[in-house]
DNA sequence: AGGTGCTTTTGATCTGCATCAAAACCTCGC
DNA sequence: GCGAGGTTTTGATGCAGATCAAAAGCACCT
């Protein structure tokens, strides 16, 4: 079983490709547009994009992109990096009600009130694209084709939502974090990153909190995987040595 | 305690005013048109709408509007009636998502994938008004106004989530039936009904389904509720009796 | 290099909800 | 009015995951 170090591999691991550092941003140079917004749109309307998203926004590890309560103005394209969304109960309580990673679009919660509802926390150091969701709005009543792309991301999030109530409210414990590990697998996929290895930006309590753990169920929930022989684990390195028992464990809960 | 019987308030609790029959959907002639899609639209603007949406669906008490896999065409304001959404796992086990009243959307979910992803199911004999997405989306390219609120609407149902899953994540079982009432009876409220007194319209099944609980946790909650005085219940006839402590309930979790 | 604070692991015990079971109740068709 | 099927309530028991506790590992600072 192939439990080999791992030294060659890492480099695509934490590094994302291509950083540019020049302030202007440009959808049409980005190695994500087949993954962000500009999905479907031909270079001229891409070029339109690109004048309208003006700005990029550079966050170190830690740092809010916005809080519940800031008010909403623009929505942010994820350029490099990672972050968690959460929320916040009056009495303390907290739930991460999502990671989003390169590529995937942050803030639509705030159009509804036209204030954001949760946090949205860097969990490395991150650059955003700031997309002004008015000119967004402009710009999708010329262009169908952004427009409607528009729609199906935010539909998504609503779809994603929905598994998670899922995962809430039927899986236990061990289905939960087999369905995370999963999910981020395929991400980082699509992505193109290695789906066998990664390396988590989050800690074992932000598991537990986006899964309805405690952090200690969540550890031994990898260890137990570990023993099993499914994945290996090192602190935040995840290699997952055999991808068919974690699928098994989400296909019959009597198990 | 006044568990006494509510003869003469039932009235409103079942029947929405003004059963329309004509099957020309007629925006403007609507009395939910402030809570639903033409909100904040002009008179003309709505007059366009009307146009726009040509048909009406009736169900019956458990038909389903869709299915998780049916071709994603429309999406649908509800007239009258009540419905359930709930997501299938293959395994059988299935979660339901959410509870829609009047005035509500139904079938974003579709949009992404250009198929529904849940099952829509009436809970009662109802009506809804089919909005074929692609024309909404022509239509709201036309009107900012129109496309502005959409996008609010799809905003709140995320937001909407994101309480859901704080509550699949975080809360204790009563604490999670008292959200759900309070809920239920906020939206009874800004529908004109009585936010005191409500029928349900699911079982404690589906309810427990909903909250990530067992339908027996479900009844016992029901039981302590009544017991401390909280409310009456009477079958799926509710009466709160009592409001504050339900709202301290979700207030501080030590309790 | 050593120290401080944070994160993770592991063990022991506790508890809230699930599960199993049965009775009561409500609805509807005949 | 009676019987069948579905829903709800209530009780007894079991268990998954929470809680409490402590040690080990790791990262970052001086």
């Amino acid at each position: 079983m192939q439990i080999k170090s791992t030294s060659g591999h890492d480099v695509n691991l934490n590094v994302i490709p291509l950083n540019i550092t020049s302030l202007k941003a440009a959808c049409s140079q980005c190695n994500l547009r087949e993954l962000c917004l500009p999905f479907g749109l031909t270079e001229k309307e891409i070029a339109r994009l690109d004048r309208m998203v003006a700005s990029r926004r550079r966050l170190k590890r830690g740092q809010h992109l916005y809080r519940a309560g800031d008010p909403f103005e623009a929505i942010y394209a994820i350029k490099t990096g990672f972050f968690k969304t959460d929320v916040l109960l009056e009495d303390g309580r907290d739930q991460v009600t999502g990671f989003q990673m390169a590529g995937e679009i942050l803030g639509m919660d705030g159009i509804s009130a036209e204030a954001h509802t949760c946090n949205a926390v860097a969990l490395e150091d991150s650059e955003v694209c700031v997309i002004p969701f008015l000119q967004l709005e402009g710009l999708s009543r010329e262009i169908e084709a952004l427009q409607h792309h528009f729609h199906k991301v935010m539909s998504r999030e609503i779809v994603r939502d929905h598994g998670v109530m899922m995962l809430l409210g039927t899986m236990r414990a061990e289905e939960r974090l087999a369905a995370f590990l999963l999910n981020l697998s395929q991400r980082f996929t699509t992505r193109g990153y290695s789906p066998q290895e990664f390396h988590l930006r989050m800690t074992r309590e932000e598991i537990g909190s986006y899964l309805g753990l405690k952090l200690e169920t969540v550890s031994r929930a990898f260890s137990r995987f570990q023993e099993e022989g499914f994945i290996s684990v090192q602190q935040k390195h995840i290699r997952i040595l055999d991808i068919a028992p974690l699928k098994q464990l989400l296909a019959h809960s009597s198990a």
